[in-house]
DNA sequence: GTCTATAGGTGGATAGAC
DNA sequence: GTCTATCCACCTATAGAC
């Protein structure tokens, strides 16, 4: 039935918002799959229609997330006239907006918590960290190396200025990293 | 009685020790009392008399394993005729026995985790860190700017390259971090 | 497909004996 | 100071009704 397939897309698909945002906020341990079906709002018990395992939600919910971080940055830095710019993709990264905000990237936002996980879950990040460096290498003429020093920048630049609890050496940390990228 | 109060010192550090190591394994959700506590060699029950709760037990447990970090890299770094040798230092941050080895830095092991607790553990993380740069400065005469990045991406390489479940693409990141701080 | 109910297990924190 | 025993809350996953 297609009214039955849209449904089940639907729920699948609200499901999979609420646990990209609880999951990059909280981290795996502390984020419920109650919680999640909660803001989705169901219970449960409909989750295991929809996922096998909490570790599945978690790695779906990775990609879903980096998925719309990315088409959302692009969206957001393309001129129809001048293209993509880079510079503007770097200030919203690295702005209090992102840091302190709701979606946020989560190779930067879970970094230590992946590492925690299990054996898939590591996978599923180093396939979206590896896809990344792969895209920014066929946008510009830079060398690996330099590329995968910018992402370490961007992303534990992020993550740090999560963990520090004080507004100013925040602020001037993600500084300090846009400076480093000019 | 100084026996009874070198006995209590003595289990303190026991329980110390074996709580930086699992914490900074598998972090704050997933390491429990009894864990730590069987490790140290006694039962749940002893916790409370050293420690007040789980959040005193992981602040003090990530001093601990800074401090003892710190120390060591610099004996491990400092010649009697030369002096500090800061390549030296880079060299055994970035290297896989670091990585993957069982007293990591709590800066880069835990920096997602922490960014998940409540602010007394986010106060503890953030004296860490910048005490770690205001001793930099102290060594060096580089701008405060140029050494926030160099943290950045010590502390962000290392933290990467254990989410990544791929050895040759974490050589590449520690490599290309290392490159970046010739 | 979604619901309620429950099985089966773990963990933080406390009480009281020694 | 350390032990055993226990309270109470929470979690994943499954079973079965609708």
């Amino acid at each position: 039935m297609a009214w039955s397939k849209d449904h089940k897309d639907q729920s699948r698909n609200n499901i999979l918002a609420a646990a990209a945002e609880l999951f990059t906020q909280r981290g795996f341990e502390t984020t419920s799959i109650d919680d999640v079906m909660t803001r989705a709002g169901m219970t449960r018990g409909a989750f295991y229609s929809h996922f096998k395992s909490k570790s599945e939600l978690y790695r779906e919910a990775m990609t879903f997330a980096a998925l719309r971080r990315f088409r959302r940055s692009l969206e957001d830095a393309t001129d129809l006239a001048s293209g993509v710019d880079i510079s503007c993709m770097l200030e919203n990264y690295l702005s209090q907006a992102h840091v302190n905000g709701k979606d946020g990237c989560p190779l930067a936002f879970l970094v230590t918590d992946v590492a925690h996980q299990d054996p898939a879950i590591r996978d599923t990040y180093t396939r979206i960290f590896d896809g990344l460096a792969k895209r920014f290498a066929g946008a510009t003429d830079k060398p690996r190396e330099q590329i995968l020093q910018t992402l370490v920048m961007m992303v534990g630049g992020v993550a740090i200025a999560r963990a520090i609890n004080d507004p100013d050496l925040q602020q001037e940390l993600l500084d300090a990293v846009k400076g480093g990228l000019q």
